[in-house]
DNA sequence: CATCAGGGCCCTG
DNA sequence: CAGGGCCCTGAT
């Protein structure tokens, strides 16, 4: 059990505008990520817990859109009242981490008759890459999400977050949230590695370092236009290589075309859904799908990827229940 | 029982 | 640039 819950009630509610076309589930709810305690997904509304300049939220999010109008409902949870630079904080947070403000007419406009996109973009036209998590809180889980299967991320994470997370309760839900780069400092290896974390240990605990020391700074990448730039400054992060760095740029940072590596598992996927076979080179695959759509290569493949995913929940796909190891 | 391969990354040679 | 080692777990 966590060591410290924090129970919250309803303290004001905001609406968001995002760019035309939008698809709300799309863009909140991702079927290909990996099922963690830190969000979730119910009746299309995502809970999550957010810090806000040291403030911590729970948030319940729904679609609130009226006359082809995209609306995003935010309902923000706490334990004490917010303040209006709070809100203010929080809106601009949640319109970065989940691209509100992006563009992406020009891709369905473009590929909305391509024979691979015509049925994931009418169905998720408008999906945004996004992360719920801050920049910290995904390098956990990519660390995590390192040389394990599925089950042992969950546990891993799990156990992290039985130790150090904070569990939140608001609208009849429990999500957690992660501890704070500076909560690992006094945190000997060890202890971490009775967490059944193995090698990993040592990452935590050096990126954590890394963030305390503003070695990193999230804002700063942030401001940042020049995707290589962006990729140097987060491979010199220790325990970050090329597969957890191309998640971070697409889903974190929204490049639209970081596509430079593909995981053994995910160049499977792909293979299956471009040529219809499992054995196309990750790098036969990258250079078909720069060719085939140029700048918006990468968000080309999360159609593809999380429309599998999506019809994977009511269909049977017995060739990709294959290559997702539980 | 022993051995091995994971939804990587680091380090060495 | 190739390949061994790192952690744990479940499969064989």
């Amino acid at each position: 059990m966590a060591k410290k819950t924090i129970r919250m009630r309803k303290q004001k509610t905001i609406y968001i505008r995002p760019i035309y076309p939008f698809s709300f589930v799309g863009t909140f709810f991702k079927p290909s990520h990996f099922p963690s305690k830190l969000v979730y997904w119910q009746n299309g509304q995502l809970y999550q817990g957010i810090r806000i300049s040291e403030r911590i939220l729970g948030l319940v999010i729904s679609d609130a859109s009226r006359d082809a109008k995209p609306r995003v409902k935010i309902d923000i949870y706490s334990d004490t009242n917010v303040t209006k630079s709070i809100v203010e904080s929080l809106r601009k947070e949640i319109i970065f981490r989940y691209n509100l403000a992006g563009d992406i007419s020009e891709f369905v406009k473009n590929f909305k008759s391509d024979p691979l996109l015509i049925s994931p973009i009418k169905r998720w036209g408008g999906m945004r890459p996004s992360i719920s998590y801050s920049l910290y809180e995904f390098l956990m889980v990519t660390t995590v999400l390192q040389n394990a299967t599925v089950r042992r991320s969950v546990q891993m994470l799990d156990n992290l977050l039985n130790d150090f997370g904070i569990k939140l309760t608001f609208a009849g839900q429990e999500v957690f949230i992660i501890w704070q780069p500076r909560d690992m400092t006094q945190i000997s290896e060890e202890k971490l590695k009775k967490l059944k974390v193995g090698y990993r240990a040592k990452i935590i605990k050096r990126i954590s370092d890394d963030f305390v020391a503003a070695l990193i700074d999230e804002e700063n990448l942030r401001q940042i236009k020049n995707k290589e730039e962006v990729r140097k400054q987060l491979l010199h992060l220790y325990g970050v290589g090329p597969q957890s760095v191309s998640y971070i740029l697409f889903e974190a940072f929204h490049f639209y075309e970081a596509l430079n590596y593909l995981s053994p598992w995910e160049q499977k996927i792909y293979s299956q859904l471009i040529f219809n076979n499992k054995k196309t080179s990750a790098k036969r695959i990258i250079a078909t799908a720069k060719r085939r759509w140029g700048r918006w290569c990468m968000l080309a493949l999360h159609y593809l990827f999380e429309d599998i995913f999506w019809r994977r929940q009511s269909e049977e796909i017995p060739w990709l229940e294959k290559e997702i190891r539980i």
